[in-house]
DNA sequence: TCACTCATGAAAGATATTTTCGTTTCGGTC
DNA sequence: GACCGAAACGAAAATATCTTTCATGAGTGA
């Protein structure tokens, strides 16, 4: 008769009397812990699981049979008592502690860069580092300072944006956006176009420095020249007690991360700065929304039929 | 006319974009960057995927299939065009995933900028997406590209970097970097400049090309001249399938981020796209480092006295 | 409208996993 | 030392799952 054995097969179910959640990450306990109740071969597939979670992960029963010098049938058998429905779901659960392990493993990027790290490293590390740098500058940074700073810009007639070498693309890419939402920038090539600009600067306009040292005299110059033309000046600095200050109305402080050789302070400044300029831009484009939204739309619209200009084959959607 | 130029140089592209291996945790970011290359029934299922990994990795094929209303080809499909030999890997990479997420931090699901905004909130949301594109183009860039790329650039003659409005910062940026540790390179300010530079390449030198959408023809006419000169070309792009990397000998990939009207795409491109620069330079650095760490010390040497002209005093001798 | 391309799913084909079942091994008993 | 029984084990069949092929239909440009 049927149903007499029926009840006999069917309370063959795992460890827990009905509900078996597959182990997360505890996999390698686990092994240990049933290790004596397993047969040689058992054990030996164990093993290998436990050693190379990832390693196992890529390989299909067959091969981990190979590899263990036993049969599929075992190793099916061993991800039973493991807990798993089959091999199936012990391969997912393998792969799943292969990928917190690697994740686990953040902390190695903490160090400076070498000179003979390959290129993975190089990558985890900067990015590592930018994202450090990008939550520094973010909890350091003054509201009330940017908040004023966001004002003066939005109200202003025109602004000019200083700043040299790197700090200089950084005004670009200001001067960029804001002209993007209407307003009149600047961001003069050289120290005497900046002077000279400056010059023209009244009440009411702004000026802003970008520098990371806030020692350089090309950037300070112009500033201290709108600053006594009575425009309102902002300073943007790694330095919050350095010159350019002395000339600043608002000054927003980006954050200092530590350099090396291979990583220049340029670069983490850079970060900083960008994110700053960011928050600048788009709190202007807030206050001046009403004027900035069909703005931001036109200049996008005037650019859409340059992408098209030389199409070759992947249609681009207009998104 | 074009065509058969196009077709001739078009042979090129072995290294396309699907030559990467598997992704590990970058596979939201893939999703997001190979959406607009994939069709409806696809795009149904690479969201499935990238919105429940730890869901669909409990599915086979047929349920997955099942669950977006497609077919079992049309899943492995999506799975291919990720990056994936097929489903089963793609699933293990699901569940790895799954696993992450579980261990890791909260979602910390970003909502987007609005208008009336605090502007502490611009601040906190601002770095936090742009901390979220770092992780994602780093995760998402192929080393073997990259340590190509590096390779490329260190033996160059010489380097031309072609880039349009913000990624024209970006070009700026590596250019001044390369200079600082004595390898020659240049960012031509127009498209008329840059096509005239590219003639002058030849085998052994470098052209990179920098363009969120790939299909700036500004950028990509350059890119094709200094291709068809013999030049290795290199492309740092958001759209892997983008015209620009029919002339591209190595692909570099920058992350997508969501983009709304307060934040336009053009922000965390910017950031995606420096990381990879960085990277690049690093990369150079440290290949050639028997030269580029005296030019880098250099360089900061010959800047140090600059910084110091204008001391605090407020006395400016220099005028 | 027609020819064409391409996305799509049904079903055939290939792999991988699970089950079955017979052989081997081991420990004990006579 | 021979024999028995139970458990371990693997070969191969059976099944589930994944992959490929191919025909169809939707959409597109001429």
């Amino acid at each position: 008769m049927k149903e007499t054995f029926a009840h006999v097969s069917g309370g063959h179910r795992a460890t827990g009397g009905g509900s078996a959640p597959p182990a997360p990450a505890a996999l390698a306990a686990k092994v240990r812990t049933l290790a004596p109740s397993m047969t040689r071969s058992m054990q030996r597939v164990a093993e290998a699981v436990a050693g190379d979670p990832a390693g196992c992960a890529a390989l299909t029963v067959t091969g981990l049979a190979e590899l263990t010098g036993t049969s599929e049938a075992t190793v099916v058998r061993t991800a039973r008592l493991l807990g798993y429905p089959g091999y199936r779901d012990l391969r997912l659960a393998l792969a799943g502690l292969a990928a917190q392990q690697q994740s686990g493993r953040a902390p190695a990027i903490t160090t400076d860069i070498a000179v003979d790290d390959p290129i993975a490293d190089v990558v985890a590390k900067l990015a590592y580092d930018e994202q450090q740098t990008l939550a520094d500058t973010a909890a350091g940074l003054d509201t009330v300072q940017l908040g004023a700073a966001v004002a003066a810009l939005a109200a202003a007639r025109r602004t000019d944006v200083y700043g040299i070498g790197a700090s200089g693309l950084v005004a670009q890419d200001l001067t960029q956006k804001m002209l993007r939402i209407g307003l009149i920038a600047h961001a003069p090539g050289d120290t005497h176009l900046a002077v000279t600009n400056a010059v023209q600067l009244r009440a009411g306009d702004v000026a802003l420095a970008i520098t990371h040292s806030g020692s350089t005299g090309d950037v300070i110059e112009p500033l201290r020249v709108a600053f006594e033309r009575g425009a309102t000046t902002i300073a943007i600095t790694g330095r919050p007690d350095s010159p350019v200050t002395q000339y600043a109305d608002h000054v927003l402080t980006t954050s200092t991360a530590r350099e090396s050789e291979l990583r220049p302070a340029a670069m983490s400044s850079r970060t900083s700065q960008l994110l700053v300029v960011d928050c600048l831009f788009v709190g202007v484009a807030q206050r001046t929304y009403e004027s900035a939204a069909p703005a931001l739309a036109a200049s996008y619209e005037a650019l859409a039929h340059r992408h098209g200009a030389l199409r070759a084959g992947a249609g681009d959607r207009r998104s």
